[in-house]
DNA sequence: ATACTATCTTTACACTGTCAATATTTATTT
DNA sequence: AAATAAATATTGACAGTGTAAAGATAGTAT
């Protein structure tokens, strides 16, 4: 019969990992810091040997259910060869994540977390964020179909702010859509919406409905 | 030199202002009942007479905001006459509510608040609803440029994804977008891309450059 | 005048984040 | 190996929170 250490031993990671179990099972507005503690099997204020406050804890919570976020993403990147289904279903898989984890979008998106980082510096630096994946691949399909440059910044950000669009409305209401959501982006809207013109003339060419 | 009444005459209306005001001063996470309660010069409790908990007035208080938002939206429709005028101005009071109050965006759109309602009947019945606005002055437009029907329910709900994405990046994130965000729906986005061939025969009738 | 009802206050309680003081273990230095 | 320092955990305390119960006050109807 052993006797609990004193010491945790892996107390950070643990919290992290019981704080996201929490807020998956009782939502934001029941998340606490004790909670998590208790979660952990350890005393009320020891998560302040690791964290600086609650909103600390939080701040590390984000930064590793982005990471997940960001690996679901390029997983999809990978997993396709021609360059609109990639965008069609990096588009998809955006969504989809956020529906099998409804509690993830007001958490990242609220105050702070995931950053929409579209200066000319910001979104070419890092190539692991949600951002910067998204405009790889688009800017591969805009190359490829001679999209005017001048035009392609504004359009990534179309392109997210429209997926992210139809996420929040998708995750934060109660949205009444009748009909599989990944037809919104299948359907006329993601490819036809943006890129009319250059999609059409691409199906044409190559004889394909797509 | 007047006792304070013992009854406050008008509270219940009172707490609500009193409520959207601590929002606006203090943020979300800072706001609380007691708070609103002593900005009213009325015990800890006495919201309890008027609202059945804290979460029952936040609710109140959504109301409210929305009928604020829902008025300028409608002010939007009756200052323009043209009908692109009227859906590229639509977007960017939309978008122009929430960046000057910058509080809003989540407080009316986490966890509920403002209904995204697409249905066939949700959509048509109230007129008054920031959907249902957006909705009218889409169909009217896309009536008139002979969009096919079929289209136009998920071509409105790309376009309010869209306007909601963008306010979504620019509130609820510290957005880098080096430029005015109005240009983000004038530029190319807002009509270009939802209604791209449209439009752009619409101009070419016209001789004009939007 | 009496009873009734709505509104407000007071008191109380459990829960929260956070701090200070203390205890225990591990790491580092001597 | 012993002494010291550093890291990690506990305990106890405090102010602030939402909310329920009981009582106080005032207006309204009978």
């Amino acid at each position: 019969m052993q006797q609990k250490p004193y010491h945790h031993g892996n107390l950070r990671n643990t919290l992290i990992e019981a704080g996201i179990a929490l807020l998956n099972e009782q939502g934001q507005q029941h998340f606490s810091l004790r909670k998590v503690a208790a979660k952990c099997g350890v005393s009320h204020a020891a998560p302040y040997s690791h964290f600086e406050n609650k909103e600390a804890l939080m701040e590390a919570m984000k930064e590793h259910v982005t990471k997940q976020f960001v690996e679901v993403l390029e997983k999809t990147v990978q997993q396709y060869k021609n360059d609109i289904d990639i965008m069609f279903y990096l588009g998809n898989t955006y969504i989809s994540f956020f529906i099998e984890h409804k509690q993830y979008f007001t958490f990242l998106y609220g105050k702070s977390g995931i950053q929409f980082d579209f200066t000319e510096n910001g979104i070419l630096q890092s190539n692991y964020t949600p951002c910067s994946i998204f405009k790889k691949a688009a800017f591969d399909f805009m190359e490829k179909i001679k999209y005017p440059p001048q035009k392609r910044l504004d359009t990534l950000i179309a392109m997210i702010a429209l997926v992210h669009g139809i996420t929040a409305m998708l995750t934060t209401q109660q949205i009444a859509y009748e009909g599989d959501y990944k037809n919104l982006l299948k359907n006329s809207i993601f490819a036809n919406a943006l890129f009319a013109d250059a999609v059409t003339k691409q199906k044409q060419k190559r004889g394909e409905v797509l």
